[in-house]
DNA sequence: CCTTAATGTATCAGTTTGTAACACTCAGCT
DNA sequence: AGCTGAGTGTTACAAACTGATACATTAAGG
């Protein structure tokens, strides 16, 4: 499991820092608030922290002045937030260096979904199953409980032989589960696996997905059996899965 | 992934700045705007972008003085915004040094494929598959689940032996899909690969040229089997392509 | 049992893609 | 010139896909 990360809230209205300090802490977020850009920096000054909510809107010292004071010392994540307004304030935001915004009033779960995807693209760096401009074709297959998942050709075949159409994003899904069989997945590694680092989503959309999914795999989705639930950690696939890596260029040559 | 481009719009008229901000925001480019040419400046100064979309008609400095000034320091494209007019000023914009330019008022989306027709020519010394004025004439023929394509004779089989008549359209095209079986090609590739740099074109066009393509060389066109759609990224050739290469100059050659 | 939180999924709305129908262009022909 | 037909792109609408909402269901822990 990873270090719990720690959050700053910076806002003057002391209602929205304690809803979005119970909505954080609930999720397993550290979080500390200022009501100020002073108690900011005061905040600052005494822990690192991993990611700065930052009220465009303060009294005094107002939020982009801030922000770009913060960003001559560190590149700690940042998400403005804007009143509602057109897309001016948020150009400004992001020239200031911030590295997201969201308009009031939000949704606390879109806050969330946009932590994460700022999250991602910050660790980024480490994933591997990223999309490469290569040239070398992936030309992958898979096999699991009779069934057969050819990459190159997009194409699922049922243990009968037939094909099965998925979505895109369900072939997606599948091939995540196919890369990492029998591992507990959380809803925030299928995020990143299906939809790369950009993406902003709530994680409930993978559980659709998944449901989806299921609905054209398993035998009987009420009792589903290829991908089980673990409650409150993510999704496993449970069968032994077979890859035929070819190396192939994807075209032969003959001269 | 490419990184994300950012363009830079100078245009007095706050409406048609913020329609464009939306516009190709949307669209995943970073945007900065500019209301006036010291503005403009100012932006410039501050950091590098990819591209700007130039107002010919400016209070104070116009247009054509700018982008003038511009160029005495850089190379970055350019798209002049005309107000509608006669070739005149066309003319001037593209003397100044201007790239492209758009009547204004002008479509959203054909500003969109200008940009795009700009990038592509900006980086386009990369690209490979490009009709080249080189003497020794392409003759390869390519394979792929029973169909034969002979690109010198511009002719294509059905696993049947038939021959199927393609437009020049649709046979570049499968020979885009040919050149790179099994790798997801964006519209953009496609436009790149079977219209050359220069080429202005919405990409649903592809979407158009897909389609009658699928028409003759899917058993089912309904469910495409060759050429499936990769949602939100583009197509893919799903079968193994066996290519025979003759280096043969043409003309064949027997003393 | 009851409470609470997590998960499943039907339904709906927004977006992307598919394609028919139309319009325009450009050779080749009269 | 004008006509004709093939090729191509646009418009316009249909179909598929996706994610959000809302509610139902299930599990965990008293």
């Amino acid at each position: 499991m990873e270090k719990v990360k720690h959050l700053l809230i910076v806002d003057d209205d002391a209602e929205i820092r304690e809803l979005l300090t119970g909505f954080l802490t609930q999720r397993g977020y550290r979080v500390s608030v200022a009501g100020s850009g002073s108690e900011m920096r005061r905040e600052l000054s005494r822990w690192s922290v991993d990611l700065i909510i930052l009220d465009i809107m303060l009294p005094g010292e107002d939020g982009l002045t801030l922000c770009r004071s913060i960003r001559e010392s560190s590149t700690v994540p940042i998400i403005m937030l804007t009143a509602v307004t057109g897309d001016a304030d948020r150009i400004v935001g992001l020239e200031v260096g911030a590295d997201d915004y969201l308009e009031k009033p939000f949704n606390p779960r879109e806050l969330l979904a946009r932590m994460k995807a700022i999250f991602r693209r910050v660790s980024g760096g480490t994933n591997d199953s990223e999309e490469e401009p290569c040239s070398s074709v992936k030309n992958r297959q898979f096999k699991f409980a009779g069934w057969q998942l050819h990459e190159g050709k997009r194409e699922v075949r049922s243990p009968e032989k037939f094909i099965v159409h998925l979505s895109s994003g369900e072939f997606a899904l599948l091939v995540a589960f196919l890369e990492r069989p029998q591992t507990v997945l959380t809803r925030d590694d299928l995020i990143n696996a299906t939809r790369g680092v950009e993406a902003i989503a709530f994680d409930r959309s993978i559980d659709i997905q998944i449901s989806r999914l299921r609905k054209k795999l398993e035998v009987d989705s009420d009792k589903p059996n290829l991908i089980k639930t673990v409650r409150g950690q993510g999704y496993i696939f449970t069968e032994q899965v077979k890859q035929l890596s070819e190396t192939v260029s994807g075209q032969d040559r003959q001269s």
